[in-house]
DNA sequence: ATGAAAGCGCTAACAA
DNA sequence: TTGTTAGCGCTTTCAT
């Protein structure tokens, strides 16, 4: 066992800063706390003292003493559809500049619904879209932890959520394939599980109620998001013996596979089909046609949180607030007006 | 407002369960700690009484107690580049994953190169990538922190690296397109203050050497791995007076900027133009045609960065091991044998 | 096999 | 304005 040398990077620790600076624990901690009742002159020598030593004070010490922690949780659901999406990097990194700027310590949890989270030292939390871990949410809020739910509105709940207008976002796109002069819009939708997808799936009825169009059940293919699942649905919908003139997909990234199918098939786009998709993610640019599509404020949304997060905490009592940001259609080439047929 | 009671979730501690148990609270700590020496009996009372009681011990305390920490710290360079690509996702989702398994708790720093990290209390670091911020990295070998690097070989560190073998997938590529008989092959670089790029640029540069091609300067077209700085290169590289038959793109995403471009300056591809990228980006499956591209293992690399750091921990020393993973090309559709011309 | 007691490094009353 | 001191919750000798 080498466990001979322990010394070289030895601790220094709040008293080493006091004696060098020949002044009590008590002055250094008020200096790095900011406190303002200390003598200039002791504030300098304190001051010096800790550059010198490089002295960073052990953040478990302090949480322990003070039972606040500055740890925020990000928990996203280890869920293969959500994960592989655009929109977990864009939450990630939202979320995470935010905390840097911030100076909150980000804990990253890639979990699934059945792991019970340690809340234990966990200042706060924020829950990326919650599937099927609704328990872990409940249990968040049980023990009191300033809690943020992204991506989810969750209507029944004492807690903060900051979500896209997704039923909105959805109308959007449909209705801007109306006014085209489509009638028949297909849906392809997400995983309903998700409430995005749910709630896009609902804003694609809304539409076609609000401008008195019949829902065919057929024109409506459920997929979970996966790429797979969203070229069988391609197919049925270009094979039907009365195919869609128009689809509104539920992302992107399906809405390109329905594009490459399309493709295949020597249809064109938007020529034979028009295609919305959902995400604005920026492959949507490649591919001979741009693709048209709703856009999310991805990254806002995640900076909100943490925001929001920071007030929750601060304010030391649960004030939810409940946020829901405009989703934006974003027009390409994708689609063209319906002509004759 | 039901804020009325503040008490509920009151911390209970290592006491509550002793006393509730009828042990001390070293007998708790032994049995959480799993150590031996404790009579069955009384491990089952005190057992019981974590469950029923609920108890988590304060990591802050243990981690005070103990001066250990299973902190890791995940640090991506917040750069715009790298941490846009499909790359920044893989690695996150591998090392988050690996991490949940271990138990170790992940924090995440989106760090520009100038902030200096708070070390204190972190049991080990990742750096995914250095570009620019090897002073971070030094400072955490400078104060013995059990520290893996990924995504960049440092051969003259005494640090553990997971590397792609970014040169060798490269010369493989460009091997692949003189193979197929093209003399004339271009290369559009990533960013070169990357390690990934420079290595890249370096592959390119030997397969065209050992097959006795000369390299023309002209042929290699500098970026920073953004769409925009693709689309120049590509324009410049279609425009030119003798131009490439086929070209090595650093990246997938601007390889897919490549072929829009084409497109758009009504080239075909694979018949005027064989592209090969890098990354294998699930993007590059869209479009009309398929993308050959060269696959890195980036998530076993980012798992095998937690593992590998798991072991410097437990080893308590630095004996830092260098591991270089293979590259693989996946040949589909964007190439093609140069015939005549 | 078990417990008492001394820290770990810091903050926060309370005194001075 | 400053210092003294008592914790924060746990681990770890050292006795027993």
């Amino acid at each position: 066992m080498t466990r001979t040398k322990k010394l070289p990077s030895k601790n220094i620790s709040i008293l080493d800063v006091a004696r060098k600076s020949g002044v009590s624990i008590t002055t250094v901690s008020r200096v790095i706390n900011k406190i303002g009742t200390v003598k200039e002159k002791n504030r300098i020598r304190v001051m010096s003292a800790v550059k010198e030593l490089k002295f960073q004070p052990s953040v478990f010490a302090q949480r322990l003493a003070t039972g606040k922690s500055n740890v925020v949780a990000l928990v996203i659901p280890r869920y293969e559809g959500v994960f592989y999406s655009f929109y977990a990097l864009e939450i990630i990194r939202g979320v995470g500049t935010m905390c840097e700027a911030l100076k909150l310590d980000l804990l990253l949890h890639l979990t699934d619904a059945r792991s019970t989270l340690s809340l234990r030292g966990i200042g706060g939390m924020i829950f990326s879209d919650i599937i099927g871990n609704r328990a872990q949410l409940e249990d968040s809020l049980e023990k009191g932890i300033p809690t943020v739910v992204i991506n989810y509105y969750a209507e029944d709940l004492e807690v903060s959520c900051i979500a896209v207008d997704n039923c909105g976002g959805a109308e959007g796109a449909v209705n801007y394939l109306i006014e085209l002069g489509h009638r028949k819009i297909a849906h392809i939708t997400g995983d309903v599980l998700t409430q995005a997808a749910a709630k896009r799936l609902e804003g694609y009825k809304l539409a076609l109620q609000k401008n008195g169009i019949k829902l065919k059940e057929e024109y409506i293919f459920h997929t979970d998001y996966s790429r797979g699942q969203a070229r069988s649905a391609a197919e049925n919908l270009l094979k039907a013996s009365d195919p869609a003139t128009a689809v509104f997909v539920a992302s992107d990234s399906m809405a390109l596979e329905v594009m490459a199918v399309a493709r295949e098939l020597g249809r064109d786009i938007p020529r034979d089909l028009s295609i919305v998709g959902f995400d604005d993610n920026p492959s949507g640019l490649y591919g001979p046609v741009a693709l048209t599509t709703v856009r999310q404020p991805l990254i806002r949304m995640a900076e909100e949180s943490v925001k929001e997060l920071n007030r929750l905490i601060a304010l030391k009592k649960n004030a939810p607030k409940k946020i829901l940001l405009p989703a934006e259609l974003v027009i390409r080439e994708s689609c063209k007006p319906f002509s004759g047929g």
